[in-house]
DNA sequence: AACGCAAACTAACGATTGTTAGTTAAAATT
DNA sequence: AATTTTAACTAACAATCGTTAGTTTGCGTT
């Protein structure tokens, strides 16, 4: 059964709510405030609190494992799969500025999902850092330790949900590419 | 009038537990439980919950603003300055990788220093551009969208407290030197 | 016109929240 | 030895929390 419109309207409004405070912060009645109607009225499409933020950090979760899958299963070199990666993370980000939040601050209060989260979470960084342990085998990525190049990369892909609102007018292609730059190459001259 | 010891104590209880689940989620008889103490015998020591809050976030806040200081008085090249600031926040982040939770995510529940808060992060990223800008211009630095520049290196400086901890086997000193290198010259080689 | 249903409502629940008041016991100071 | 201070306690407060039950309203289908 698909979420009816309705109840991804709740989820959305929401997921501002949840950047703003975080998640324990925002309650019911002021989800429903922005809605404009009572809290109890949420009820008739939730079935509670937890399974909105359930579905926000669960579907966005799984849409970066799917992406990165694509990637992983293409045939090309590590420096490409990267420049993939960062694209992937400046698109999804752009599209879902509040329910990155949740997925980067409020995971830890799923019940249910949590391990389910725990495990693509895994899963994700260590795909990631596979395809830079290739990149040093073959030459193409720098002989450091692969656990702080995934550290710094991921650090700043994960903050793109806070930054791009700040730059909306700039392009997400253009974001993308310049942060390739930025974090394959350096910003030393 | 210093805070006692037993007031430094709480805070960092509860530095622990806001780092865990959040400002918002962690209670009074949280914070009690763990030092033993029911929750009204904490008002011995604090004025209230917002005051450990507030202690946790500015005085991390003036500690970076401090740093940032003495690193921008220098007469050194920008490389330099921004190796510095490297050095600056695997420091401070690895001496308090609690408390920065604190800094990162809930510095909006401030409530009196809010206002203070604010200013002291908008002073400090602007001294951040000016000396990334006066990189491009002494032409030690690529000619990029500073601000790209600038969000890059802080978010993953600003997520160091979430990875010290897993790799407390290693030297603050060697992290800072690969971050340098990682975050400066890139990862292609 | 009658019916069914989706989606709102009012009212309330038990639990938990931060915090205050007043008390007690031990330690420090006089 | 007498007194003040410190730091714990018990008990309780009003407010707010997520959630449930039962009711009403209006629209689309029969």
């Amino acid at each position: 059964m698909n979420p009816s419109p309705r109840k991804l309207e709740i989820i959305s409004v929401a997921s501002t709510l949840f950047k703003e405070k975080g998640y324990s912060a925002v309650t019911m009645r002021d989800i429903a405030k922005v809605m404009g109607i009572k809290a109890a009225s949420l009820y008739n499409h939730i079935k509670n609190k937890e399974e909105i933020l359930t579905f926000i950090i669960i579907s966005l979760a799984e849409e970066f494992i799917d992406g990165l899958e694509k990637i992983k299963s293409g045939n090309n070199d590590c420096i490409y799969k990267l420049k993939q990666i960062i694209i992937l993370h400046v698109d999804i980000s752009s599209r879902n500025t509040n329910g990155m939040a949740s997925l980067n601050n409020d995971w830890m209060h799923l019940k249910d999902q949590l391990n389910h989260y725990l495990a693509l979470r895994m899963e994700y960084e260590n795909s990631f850092r596979n395809i830079i342990s290739k990149g040093i085998l073959k030459n193409e990525i720098k002989n450091i330790n692969p656990d702080i190049m995934v550290f710094s990369i991921l650090s700043t892909l994960r903050s793109l949900y806070l930054w791009v609102p700040k730059k909306d007018d700039m392009e997400p292609t253009l974001l993308a590419a310049n942060l390739s730059e930025v974090l394959l190459k350096g910003i030393n001259k």
